[in-house]
DNA sequence: AACACCATGTAAGCTGTTACATGATTAA
DNA sequence: TTAATCATGTAACAGCTTACATGGTGTT
């Protein structure tokens, strides 16, 4: 049973919801779905020579105004059934690897201030992407009409990343406290 | 700049706390750290020799009793010192890969009965995790020593695990009663 | 006798990143 | 004119999983 790439069906996803060209997946994996994916160029370009020859998705040349040309791809009827079937198949449980765990499991090899800023990084960083997550609720709730079936599924996807990265928020809080006691307790 | 295999360091983690082989690292990571890692013993027994060329760490043949005999590894200073460093460095930030969500960012391709499923299996999953992580607390409180510097953070480390599962799960309910709520519209 | 567990290791091959290379257009 | 953005692609190689190979021990 030989694994199969993700990156094929990230492709197909981001067909499914509008032709794009390879440049446009990087930006949509960018800007759209950072919250819970990315590529990379070198992927997104390997990958989608292969979907072509397995005649998954087609590419047409563009040209608009100016522009440098750009191949837009489209999925073909064929990708879309492809795509289908992964849906329905079971979500393949993801190997877990939180560099942050790691280090905080031998917690005492680290000097406590250096712990406190780790765990400061952590929080501004969740911080922001919190704060993207909430904007981004905000403008689907305005901005995409009702009848886009996939209205409530973006918005209850955004709600994911929001609840764990609150639960990691609260978690930095707790971690933080546990630092500073530990830091008032040595200086006496 | 090349990517350091973080295995390297996860082994380096698990021979600060005690001295170990080959297997009882991959035994580590499935029985005690499996909340947030993993290795295979393709990665544990490759990197080992590499750490060895670079003397971050030691192996010494042991034999006890009958049992087939194993190569116990040990950290040594310089390993140590190897280790102090990276766990000083910032934590690096973890591509985000997140397979069920990708899904339900194109939900409406996927059968409602499907759909549910899928939430019912995460949910689950969720739910042994969290068990077992509440258990492990347990554990630890009742017998890992207070003399123990790691305890703190091990416990609160668990603590993390257990705040991202119950928002898991609480993510799970929102989309539980979304997927029920269309299923029974779809019924009139 | 068979199965589970202890114990180690290698080879193949997929997945993915990074760095490089190229070149056009547009805004400051 | 310089930088940013648009746009595509390749080559090298790091990282990791899987499957295979081997063989001992202990239990049912």
């Amino acid at each position: 049973m030989s694994r199969k790439s993700k990156t094929r069906y990230s492709i197909l996803v981001m067909l499914s919801i509008e032709p794009m060209s390879g440049y446009d997946m990087k930006q949509f994996t960018k800007e759209v779905i950072s919250n819970f994916w990315s590529e990379s160029y070198g992927q997104i370009y390997t990958t989608l020579k292969t979907l072509i020859e397995e005649g998954l998705v087609t590419g047409k040349e563009i040209e608009e105004g100016k522009k440098p040309y750009k191949t837009v791809y489209e999925i073909t009827s064929k990708g879309s059934r492809v795509l289908g079937e992964w849906l329905c198949e079971p979500i393949s449980r993801q190997v877990p690897r939180d560099e942050l765990s790691l280090k905080f499991f031998v917690g005492p090899l680290i000097p406590l201030e250096v712990s406190l800023q780790h765990i400061l990084a952590h929080k501004e960083q969740q911080k922001k992407q919190l704060d993207k997550l909430k904007k981004a609720i905000n403008r689907m709730e305005e901005e995409v009409p009702e009848e886009v079936p996939h209205k409530a599924y973006w918005i209850t996807g955004s709600r994911l990343g929001i609840l764990v990265r609150e639960a990691r928020l609260k978690w930095c809080d707790e971690m933080e406290s546990l630092i500073r006691g530990k830091i008032s307790k040595s200086k006496n």
